[in-house]
DNA sequence: ATTGACAGTTCTAAAATAGAACTTATGGTC
DNA sequence: GACCATAAGTTCTATTTTAGAACTGTCAAT
């Protein structure tokens, strides 16, 4: 598969993939919402290579998560700041750290808390239904076609099915 | 970086993206979640080579995210399922999902809705606070250092408050 | 005039990935 | 018994991506 071609492809997910799916991404935009801005600051702090950098802050700034800011002119400098596209990417990374803080962490424990301003206690994040409020899992789901959907193959058809309706087609 | 010492840093979203930070992992465990479970299952409906979907599996059975059961003896042929560990990353996958379904969908709209069997409706996930139920956004969160935190060197301070520290204390 | 900060760009070597063919074990068909 | 199909990989070479280090261009301060 060619990586251009992933962000048309008819799943939110692999759109979504495009954008943030590579190793650096995330750990990038980690570093935005811990309020890092600049180039030698994300360097610095992730060790990454310039190069890579710099290549992945463009891609950034291209699906709209990051913005680039003048903060100083002669010698014009710029930060990235996120976008509100880029903000709404918080749950995601949220959900991403909850499951390590549950399934990865060693004996020392976590090495972050989270404290909700605005009731002021340490959280864990809960994923709920928009529509009931109740607490969401894998198998209280039914997945459907949307109208985006490729016509001729639901993603949730098994490939052996799909296959089996090729050679019957013919 | 070597990517194999990203799951030892003391960082929850590292060690997970260790495990889920690669273009196809993520793809193959939307899969899992839409019930596929065999290697040529795999193969078709995603496109990736045989190599990589031998390795990728590999790696998420090592890492206790998906289980190897045999289906047939005589030859012996095994199914990927996930384990209580791969079936908490839905929060996850949700996310993401929705994320795409928000900002990266074109005109036709999402190529999947998603129906809460609990309460018969479409649904989108939200997050919430686990202690006071509030719907989460960044601003409203605020993070310490936890007890697996790095001692010196706090993950939200900034690079250049760092380099300064390192510089005066030499 | 030299030094240092910042934001990149350029270079080569090493590693990962794509794409296709091959392997092993078994069961069924002509 | 020879031939084909299925399933789950493995092996091979060519291409692409990434790592690691050095270099460039602007400006300010010494």
């Amino acid at each position: 598969m060619k990586w251009d071609t992933l962000e048309e492809e008819p799943c939110s997910l692999a759109r979504t993939v495009a954008v943030i799916g590579d190793r650096w991404s995330l750990l990038i935009l980690r570093e935005c919402f811990l309020r890092i801005r600049r180039f030698d600051d994300f360097q610095a702090s992730l060790g990454i290579t310039r190069h890579l950098l710099a290549d992945r802050l463009k891609k950034l700034v291209r699906f709209g998560v990051l913005r680039k800011i003048p903060y100083q002119e002669a010698p014009k400098r710029y930060e990235y700041i996120l976008t509100q596209k880029g903000l709404d990417l918080y749950p995601i990374i949220m959900s991403i750290v909850h499951w390590g803080n549950v399934h990865m962490v060693d004996a020392r424990g976590r090495p972050l808390l989270h404290e909700h301003k605005t009731c002021g206690k340490m959280f864990d994040p809960v994923m709920v239904c928009s529509e009931c409020g109740e607490p969401l899992s894998a198998k209280a789901v039914h997945v459907h076609p949307g109208p985006g959907a490729r016509k001729s193959s639901p993603v949730h058809a098994s490939a052996r099915e799909r296959a089996k309706r090729a050679a019957e087609s013919t």
